[in-house]
RNA sequence: UCCGGCGUAGCUCAGUGGUAGAGCAGCCGGCUGUUAACCGGCUGGUCGCUGGUUCGAGCCCAGCCGCCGGAGCCA
């Protein structure tokens, strides 16, 4: 092989004029059958494999897909001796040569090297991510690492394909993106615990006359805490613009100790004007169905590693459910349903009570085999920003039902009356008087409006079929967790 | 927070009262256009912590800590 001069690529140093494009990213070369192109790459060592004839295999993946580039390194290299064997898993690497058919069976091109050069190499008696399985969990402990596994490099994409699907879904069907307060006074009620935001001195805090801790010394001036939800903010929005959706973190204070909770966590809610629950209902299941087929579409290689190994049926499940129409029934026939199944449930079933999670799973996984969305709950168990139905039994909410994850959209049309509204915050024993902006889009040109919450880690759980959503936010905070 | 399970080598796990084991990883050697590479050898442990029972505890008991699963809360 004729040593051929390479320019010799500048990552790493300064003063190139290409700056960035002068390297591709593997998952473009990998398309590429035009040999003999002068190619450069860089990225982490997954494996290498040598022969004593002289020559290395080395797997390269720089995390721009699934799939490894495989570099052939031999001893035409300067550095080969003294460089290539301290290439372990892990160590940063760049290759410039040419590119070539593969003889052997498992890629269809390799990178021939003519130029390596070290960034920086990596200890395999300390670095965690070894050859060797390991599990999910012992992964969670090294989160700064784990990015660098098939898994979770597969999560990212997937999840990344899902936020950029979200704004286009959004953004086509004429939403406004809005961003809603992180820090927050008011709670939407029945969302959950909030943490509260202080700057007081927790060692030494102020007290009124009365003995109660003195907010008005805050930093706020009262009592704040980290949103458990956009809604009532996004609900100003949605009065005056029409259609609106958020997408930030949002924080629940719950000792929540399960694989489908999280303490801090990304929700999507959209918010629209002049929609009834129907519409809700239909705008759920086109943006469902939406982020998919986006799925489906853009991620092919990361689905079909996750249903090679995490669940088997997610490639059948997400390709169903694109062209799916979703189940849809109300609470009352839920109940009916449930009852009829001659199940015996470890919580009874009835009328008035909330559904169990077993009472969702069977309807979602046994009964519609798919989505469902249950509808028209009872008022009693459903909070006040809920529109009462006529029948004053029932309220405009709506859950979405998903198999394996359940509920994964909670959402309703609002109680846009004010008489209604304020009533039913007395009945509660809520203070009207801190709601007075709420009610504000209640006294001032008052319109039916709907909106509904994702949770978008665990529309990532769905679509990866990963079983606990800890795995599907990049560093996850729970209780007695916060690493990182 | 409640219920259940688990905690042993760097990783994954076996070991049910009598001197701590395997596979993988690592190191050394061999072989090979390899691809979860393979073959031989070597290295590697305060058995989560504290206390108790016992002649003797990785194993039995109690408490604590942590993790996992289920429940509740919810997205």
């Amino acid at each position: 092989m004729e040593a051929e001069a390479l320019p010799s690529s500048s990552v790493g140093q300064r003063g190139s004029q290409d700056g960035f494009m002068d390297r591709q990213l593997i998952k473009h070369v990998l398309k590429r059958r035009d040999w003999g192109a002068r190619v450069t790459v860089c990225g982490w060592v997954r494996t290498r494999r040598d022969s004593k004839g002289g020559f290395s295999f080395i797997e390269l993946n720089d995390g721009s897909c699934l799939a490894n580039l495989q570099v052939l390194a031999d001893g035409s290299l300067p550095n080969y001796a003294a460089d290539v064997p301290r290439l372990h898993p892990g160590a940063a690497i760049r290759v410039a040569g040419e590119l070539r058919a593969s003889p052997g069976s498992g890629q269809a091109l390799e990178l021939f090297a003519r130029e390596l050069v070290v960034f920086g190499f990596c200890e395999p008696a300390d670095y965690p991510l070894q050859k060797q399985r390991i599990s999910f969990e012992r992964l969670r402990e090294v989160a700064h690492l784990r990015p660098r596994t098939n898994t979770f490099g597969a999560v990212l994409r997937v999840r990344n394909t899902l936020a950029r699907a979200t704004h286009n879904f959004f953004q086509s069907n004429d939403f406004y993106y809005l961003n809603t307060p992180i820090i927050t006074a008011s709670d939407c009620e029945g969302a959950g615990e909030m943490f509260q935001v202080t700057t007081l001195d927790l060692d030494a805090l102020p007290r009124t006359p009365e003995g109660r801790i003195d907010y008005a010394q805050d930093f706020f001036g009262k009592k704040t805490g980290l949103t458990v939800s956009g809604q009532l903010e996004g609900e100003t929005y949605a009065c005056a613009l029409g259609r609106i959706y958020t997408f930030g973190p949002t924080f629940r204070a719950e000792n929540s100790n399960t694989r489908r909770h999280l303490a801090e966590f990304w929700m999507i809610e959209p918010e629209a004007a002049f929609f009834d629950l129907d519409d809700n209902a239909a705008l759920a299941e086109a943006y469902l169905k939406h982020l998919f087929a986006a799925v489906l579409d853009e991620c092919g290689e990361d689905l079909t590693f996750f249903n090679d190994r995490i669940d088997k049926t997610l490639l059948d499940t997400l390709n169903t459910l694109r062209a799916s129409h979703f189940s849809r029934m109300t609470y009352s026939e839920a109940v009916a349903c449930l009852e009829k199944s001659g199940r015996a449930f470890e919580f009874p079933v009835a009328w008035g009570a909330e559904l169990q999670s077993e009472h969702e799973r069977y309807l979602a996984e046994e009964h519609c085999k798919g989505p469902v969305i249950v509808t028209d709950y009872p008022a009693t168990i459903k909070p006040f920003y809920m529109r009462l139905s006529d029948d004053a039994r029932t309220v405009a909410a709506m859950d979405v039902l998903v198999p394996g994850v359940g509920e994964i959209i909670g959402g309703s049309q609002r109680e846009e009356r004010l008489d209604v509204i304020t009533a039913r915050m007395n009945a509660s024993g809520l203070q009207v008087e801190d709601y007075g902006w709420f009610l504000d889009l209640r006294r001032f040109g008052s319109v039916p409006h709907a909106g509904f919450g994702l949770g978008f880690e665990r529309m990532v759980q769905f679509c990866t079929g990963m079983q606990n959503i800890r795995d599907v936010i990049p560093f996850p905070r729970v209780p007695k967790w916060a690493e990182f």
